[in-house]
DNA sequence: AGCACA
């Protein structure tokens, strides 16, 4: 259908990816705005002549994946429209953490290139959100994981949507987080209704940039953040 | 437009 007739794939492939963009930054951005759909296990950008304004994004789940086809269509990502399908092929990381059931062709480089991959991983830690463990933080992240089978998300606002606040929270310890992330504007809090905020930035990226940033974020131990976007 | 795992 849109998605041009490929089936169903945990990894997903995003065209029209701005050039201009330095390889780890688009990584790391990807990182950040698709992992609201689920554990990503790795993200893989070429800048060869072939492969530029291109990247696979793998997740651990094809219906993480899926949510990410759909929601994320068109999304507007350094000033261009993403094109988001399924991915024609598996990825490595994939067929090697179930083992490959296929023998025959591949196998005899497979064995030196995973010798060399393994060691490129560990003394490459600096940057890549490769091993599911990006950049940032480590914190929160993962509540949304009971979320994730079910086929309901929402699409990007500018407005997000927090809950799971302590009753304390005040609009001003909210703004304090929020703000220090791009395209900040507001904190909308209700007297009526303890324990929830709306956070409004500029755009959708910028919303959710801080999301993904601030996901799971505790302000008191018992109180991990959830951050969604608004609904329309 | 372009489907890889540097």
């Amino acid at each position: 259908m849109l998605t041009g007739d490929i089936p169903p794939n945990q990894t997903i492939y995003v065209k029209n990816l701005n050039e201009k963009v330095k390889k780890e930054e688009l990584k790391r951005s990807l990182y950040c705005l698709f992992s609201q759909y689920g554990r990503i296990l790795d993200v893989v950008a070429l800048k060869t002549a072939k492969l530029r304004g291109q990247a696979w994004v793998v997740f651990s789940e094809v219906t993480a994946a899926s949510n990410a086809v759909r929601q994320m269509q068109g999304f507007p990502f350094y000033d261009k429209p993403m094109r988001i399908q399924y991915a024609k092929t598996m990825s490595d990381c994939i067929t090697e953490a179930e083992g490959v059931y296929d023998p025959n062709a591949k196998k005899k480089k497979k064995n030196e290139e995973k010798a060399e991959r393994k060691k490129r991983a560990e003394e490459s830690q600096q940057s890549a959100p490769a091993n599911g463990k990006p950049e940032s933080n480590g914190g929160p992240t993962s509540f949304r994981q009971g979320n994730q089978g079910a086929q309901e998300t929402a699409p990007p606002n500018n407005i997000l949507f927090i809950q799971n606040l302590p009753h304390e929270t005040t609009s001003m310890m909210l703004q304090v987080l929020f703000q220090q992330y791009p395209g900040f504007r507001e904190v909308r809090m209700i007297e009526a209704k303890p324990g929830i905020a709306f956070v409004e930035f500029e755009d959708d990226v910028q919303s959710s940039m801080a999301m993904q940033a601030l996901q799971g974020f505790k302000i008191t131990p018992q109180n991990p953040m959830a951050v969604t976007y608004a609904k329309k």
